[in-house]
DNA sequence: CCAAAAGTGTTGCCGGTACACCCATGG
DNA sequence: CCATGGGTGTACCGGCAACACTTTTGG
């Protein structure tokens, strides 16, 4: 079971906000960067803040920032997605070192990929940097080459989900096929076959059937599943 | 929770020796690891040196170090490579990126691993570093818990042998199906069934046969193949 | 009674696996 | 002639894709 807090510190020490401030000039700076999925409205759809100090103020980015030295990157990302999203204890992996990402400093950028479910979200309310999810069709332009590292998250998660479990982390514990079913196809981006879907994830053994039934509108209440296991795990 | 496949053991990167690297104390240094495989008497090797200043002072690690602030991760990996083999264009990638290996200095460990063709290796003869190929079985104690670094790294190739061509950088130009299927069960750790095997690689389109043929031994000369293509490919 | 979503089987194809014998060569 | 490795085919099975209609419910 996967516990979700609400609780943010504020002003948590070991990232500073805007890459381009501390650090002294002509080190190797270390930053991290976290993407974050969630599915609302039947689109996958990650956070973004705007950003509040050159360099390119105003531009969308992902959440992120240069890590001091007394955090580790893992620790400093579970940190930035609590503070963004008051969740904890949710799935995040680590993606891909990047570099050269940011023009005006040297720093290398250890990225990371978290999944939440929507609703446990409670954003962070600020003026400053204005969370916003947005939808993976249309990201516009992103300051730092962020969209190669957004891409390469979700190809991962697209790939990731073919061969494990990580989907119970966008879902609430029980669930519909069909709901299942769409967040398949908001990720994989394209439809699949009802039936193929429903035989192949039962046959995976991963569902188990809870005996309730939703009852969500105009039509036939339906069978209510829930993973076996909530940690993440390969078929 | 973090979904990754790798429990957290305190340990450390190889920081060897890079020549311009004077980390100020107290800063969050990046160093670089390079898990270099060859094929050798149809075993898989790795490449360790021997550590000849503390910290670890005397036991092998992976060869690698710290970053200098004006080198890139991945250019630092690359020249590591040539320093130690003395091959250059040969198939390098980003593994994973660690953090508290090495438990007297703080830092983060940006590893990858290449493959090379082992009679293309030209080593370097180095009293100091004593470099080594090591079959996998029995790596012994590693400086930095670099043992773990190792085992990603292996399974790792493992996985990618399987959707990939990437065997063509363990091979020389032109070699036997048999060669071929001793590198994937060295890799693979479990024997292979010829047939399945010569079926499975002539499907994929990825050979080629020469018309030459080998004549190695007291036996059938046999066909030599080559891959159709020298670039890493996904099936 | 209508709209909306739930639920349900069969068939064909393809890839993977198990399995055993003959052949060409050099010594 | 013998030892060594090269080379070849078939049968079964399981997973994957294509494909359409009936049922239940609320309004």
């Amino acid at each position: 079971m996967v516990a979700q807090g609400y609780r943010r510190k504020p002003g948590a020490p070991g990232l500073t906000h805007v890459p381009g401030t501390d650090a002294p000039p002509g080190a190797l700076a270390v930053a991290v960067i976290v993407v974050i999925f969630t599915i609302e409205d039947d689109q996958l759809k990650a956070l973004l803040v705007r950003r509040s100090a050159p360099p390119e103020e105003g531009t969308w980015a992902l959440p992120g920032g240069l890590l001091a030295t007394t955090e580790e990157p893992e620790a400093a990302a579970t940190r930035k997605l609590l503070e963004e999203t008051g969740v904890s204890d949710v799935f995040l992996e680590q993606l891909y070192t990047f570099s050269g990402l940011d023009a005006t400093r040297r720093a290398v950028a250890v990225s990371y990929f978290a999944l939440v479910q929507h609703d446990s979200v409670r954003m962070r309310a600020s003026e400053e940097w204005q969370p916003a999810w947005v939808a993976l069709d249309d990201p516009g332009p992103l300051a730092f080459n962020n969209e190669r590292v957004l891409g390469y998250a979700r190809e991962r998660l697209r790939a990731k989900l073919e061969y494990s479990n990580v989907a119970y982390s966008l879902l609430p514990q029980r669930f519909t096929l069909s709901r299942l079913q769409r967040v398949y196809e908001a990720i994989g981006g394209r439809p699949l076959d009802k039936r193929n879907f429903r035989r192949r994830m039962l046959s995976l053994r991963i569902l188990q059937p809870t005996g309730l039934r939703a009852r969500e509108g105009a039509h036939r209440p339906a069978q209510l599943y829930e993973f076996t296991s909530r940690v993440p795990t390969v078929f």
